[in-house]
DNA sequence: GTCAGCTTGTCATGGTTGTGTCACGATACG
DNA sequence: CGTATCGTGACACAACCATGACAAGCTGAC
């Protein structure tokens, strides 16, 4: 995925792009809104996070510039908690979501998510591997007709294996993924819960398999 | 689909505008009452898009207008957080649905294709669910052939969760949905308000579950 | 005005459970 | 066989949630 940033604290801009790129994300940054709208014409994104204070004007001006432009890109705002106003007419004006500042990171990322896969997969949400159905809005995964809840963490850990099936990730991707930057949490933590949810998938034609020394891949049984 | 769209806030409309005929939709779009009178009798349109605050009249006066002319186009009613109260006028004039300001586009969307899908499916303004009755207009609930009145809060609450069963919503989210901006609101009111709730549902064979951490969901007991 | 009755959000308390760590056993691998 | 890596049952704690009580608001009647 492509995301543009449109945010003028360098620190912060920094942080989450590289976030964003552990992700395997490539994220453009823009400090003012005169390079956003250069950025945003020369190439074609996935998202667009922008801040709204910006030193050469108010990004609702490039918002309305953007939306003008019949341009689709899902904008999430990023915005102080005081603006509330602004935030108001942020949404009015056909941004898909906001954040306000500080948040956390996996919560951006959550958001990110979120927002991308409503504008991809419309009405899709569900997904469906074998005999396992996992629907991440509802919270439940249906292995072979049977309802099973998942917990907060246990549904996370689900949705990431999920959305890359195939796909390896390292424990201290995962750990990455799950938790926030500040929660300083061991490695092992993401063993107990690929621990549990392969309880989960017991009986199914999904597996977690282990890789020693690499990660953990979901995999389909043929 | 063919909209008419109501709203004298040029920026929001044109947001709107540009989003619907993304998706295909063809938008007409009209400032005033008068307007909206003259293309409403000019062409046949699938669904009406109407803000109550207009600078030439109440859009009530418009939908009452609308009604009187037997005509069924459905009509979402566009409205401020802070004129809620006036929604069971507005449902009662014969409105199909209503969104309150700010909101999220992909809402708008999802209701826009509820509507028409309800609409298409002759209309219905009760919903039911297991041995559990709900009315959002006449704002009652009727559980095994009793009626109980519920309260404002309680009534939109139970919509929200009603128009998405099955789907999970974070107490941030039912925050959001609830209450306006600028009420500076606890998330622990939404754990008063699903309490309350669940007295109300108490014997029947629905239920509002918890999911530790991610929010609540409105269960149907097979 | 004011008084009663109802609605609504907050608070404090107590119960519940999700979560991460630990310790130890199992397994892969050189 | 030794070591690094992973799996897992048990556990303690913190976070989360339910709920009764309460105070502030609101409404309407008189």
């Amino acid at each position: 995925m492509k995301y543009l940033l449109v945010e003028d604290n360098i620190e912060l801009a920094r942080a989450i792009c590289s976030r964003m790129s552990l992700d395997g994300h490539l994220v453009d940054h823009a400090a003012l809104i005169s390079e956003a709208v250069d950025y945003a014409n020369a190439g074609e994104y996935d998202l667009i996070l922008l801040d709204i204070m910006l030193p050469d004007g108010d990004g609702r001006s490039f918002l309305k510039q953007h939306r003008a432009g019949k341009n689709n890109t899902p904008v999430i705002v990023l915005t102080a908690r005081s603006q509330v106003s602004d935030r108001i007419s942020m949404l009015d004006l056909g941004a898909d979501d906001y954040v306000t500042k500080p948040f956390d990171h996996a919560e951006l990322q959550a958001r990110c998510r979120a927002v991308l896969r409503r504008n991809a997969g419309s009405a899709q949400s569900s997904i469906q591997m074998g005999n396992v159905e996992f629907d991440p809005v509802g919270g439940h995964l249906t292995v072979k007709g049977n309802v099973i809840n998942l917990r907060n963490r246990e549904l996370r850990l689900l949705e990431v294996l999920m959305n890359a099936r195939g796909q390896v990730f390292s424990k201290h991707k995962l750990v990455d993924r799950l938790f926030s930057y500040d929660d300083d949490v061991s490695e092992n933590a993401v063993e107990v819960y690929i621990g549990r949810l392969r309880k989960h998938l017991d009986g199914s034609d999904v597996q977690i398999k282990t890789l020693r020394g690499l990660g953990y891949r979901l995999d389909h049984d043929a």
